[in-house]
DNA sequence: AAAAAAATCAAACGTTTGTTTAAAAGCGAG
DNA sequence: CTCGCTTTTAAACAAACGTTTGATTTTTTT
C-alpha cells in the first residue's frame, strides 16, 4: 500500500464520516488527500472498492484482536461456555481501545457505521466478505453461553449488542446538535450496559 | 392534505428505508407513487423538506403520545422523581407500538432511522424542529432519577438508550444478509435490556 | 357557464456525479 | 542515457441528479 493510497484512505474516513458514503464525491475526497481525481480508479477502481479497502484496512486488525482473545478465553474455559460478560468484552473492548490509537480512528468508525446503515449493496458485501465469520463465530458461543434459552432470545439479545455496538459508531465527536452531548463512552460503561441488558431480559423471560 | 402529497409520503418512506437519503431519488419516488417528476417541488418545494414533512406525519402523534404518558406519570407521582424504567417504557412503547399499525410503518422507522445518520444538514433541523422539546424533557426527568448520580453518567445513559432506539429504528425487515436473522423486537425485551443496562452501569460505578 | 385558482404534465434546465481516456511525467534497472 | 513500467495529470465522458418552466388540464369559485 503505497503514499498515495494511504492518502486517499485517510480523506476517505474523514469524508466518509463527515458526509456519508453518497453524500461525499470522489472530488472531495480527491481535494483533500492532494491526489488527481481519477486516483481513486487507478488504485481501488472505484469509489465502492475504496469504501471497501478502508473499512478492511481499519477493521481487520480488530478483529484479528477479537479472534486471539476468543481464542484464549475459550482455551481457558476448557470446553465449557463463556460467560456472556467474556464475550461482550472481547467484542467491545478492541473496538473501543482503537478509538483512542491513531488520529482519525473516530472518524472512520463514524464512517463505517454511517456506510452501513446507508448502503445496501456493500453491506452485504461487508458482511460476507469481513464481519461474516466474526458474527458467525460469536453468535454460536452466544448460542453456547445461552444454551437454556430458546434461539429467538439469543438472536434478539445478540442483535441489541449488535445496535449498542453500532450506535457507539455513529457518534458524532463533537456535541453538536444541542441537546445531546456524547463523548465515546469508556468500554467499560459500554460492556456493563450490554451485558447487563442481556442479563435482564434473560431474567424476565423466566419468573 | 391531499391525495397525491400522501402518494408521495407514502413512496418516500418506501424509498428512502431501502435506499437512504441520497440514494433515493426524485424520480424513484414520483414513480413509485405514480405522480410526475415536478410533483414533490410543487408540493414539498424540495426532496429534503419532502423527507422532514414525512418524519413529521409520522413522529409527531408518537410524540404526542409520549408527552402524555409522562404528564400522566408525573401526575400520578405527584412530585417524586419516576422511575428509570418508566421513563424508558415511556419512550419505547409508542414507537414500538406504531410498527403494528399501518402497512408501512417499518419503512418510516428505516428510513427515519437511516436519514438521520447520514444526514447532517437536516439532522439538526430535525433535533431542533420535532425531537428538541422530547430529548429536552426527557433528558430532565432522567436527571431527576439519577439525582444522586454525575451528569457526565446520565448523559452516557441517556446517549445508550438514545442508541438503542436508533438501533431497532435501522433494522431490515427480513433476514437478508444470512447472519442475522432480526424481527423488530417486542416493547418487553427492548424496554428491559435499556433498563436493565442503565441499572447494571450505575450499580457498577458505586462499589 | 364563465372566470379564477390549483394541479399536472412533458420537456428542458444547468450541475454534479463516477468513470474513462490519452498524453505527460516520474522512476528504477540495465 | 535509455528503455519499460508505473503513476499522475488535465480533459472529457455519458448518465443521473434536483429543480424550473410554461403550457395544459382539472378543480373550485363566482
Amino acid at each position: 500500500m503505497n503514499k498515495t493510497q494511504i492518502k486517499l484512505i485517510e480523506a476517505a474516513e474523514r469524508e466518509f464520516a463527515d458526509r456519508g458514503f453518497h453524500g461525499a464525491s470522489v472530488r472531495d475526497i480527491t481535494t483533500r488527500a492532494g491526489t488527481n481525481v481519477a486516483s481513486i480508479n487507478y488504485h481501488f477502481g472505484s469509489k465502492e472498492e475504496l469504501f471497501l479497502a478502508m473499512i478492511r484496512h481499519r477493521i481487520e486488525p480488530i478483529n484479528q484482536e477479537r479472534f486471539e482473545l476468543l481464542e484464549a478465553a475459550l482455551q481457558e474455559a476448557n470446553g465449557t461456555p463463556l460467560e456472556v460478560r467474556s464475550l461482550v468484552e472481547i467484542l467491545i473492548r478492541p473496538l473501543v481501545n482503537s478509538f483512542s490509537r491513531g488520529t482519525n480512528r473516530k472518524s472512520f468508525m463514524r464512517a463505517m457505521g454511517r456506510g452501513m446503515s446507508e448502503e445496501t449493496q456493500f453491506t452485504s458485501i461487508l458482511y460476507k466478505d469481513v464481519l461474516g465469520k466474526l458474527i458467525k463465530t460469536f453468535r454460536y458461543e452466544f448460542g453456547r453461553s445461552m444454551s437454556d434459552h430458546p434461539e429467538e432470545l439469543v438472536d434478539h439479545c445478540f442483535a441489541f449488542l449488535g445496535s449498542s455496538i453500532s450506535g457507539v459508531m455513529h457518534h458524532r465527536q463533537k456535541a453538536d446538535n444541542g441537546h445531546m452531548r456524547i463523548n465515546f463512552p469508556d468500554a467499560d460503561h459500554l460492556i456493563n450496559f450490554v451485558t447487563g441488558g442481556i442479563e435482564a431480559v434473560v431474567a424476565a423471560t423466566r419468573p
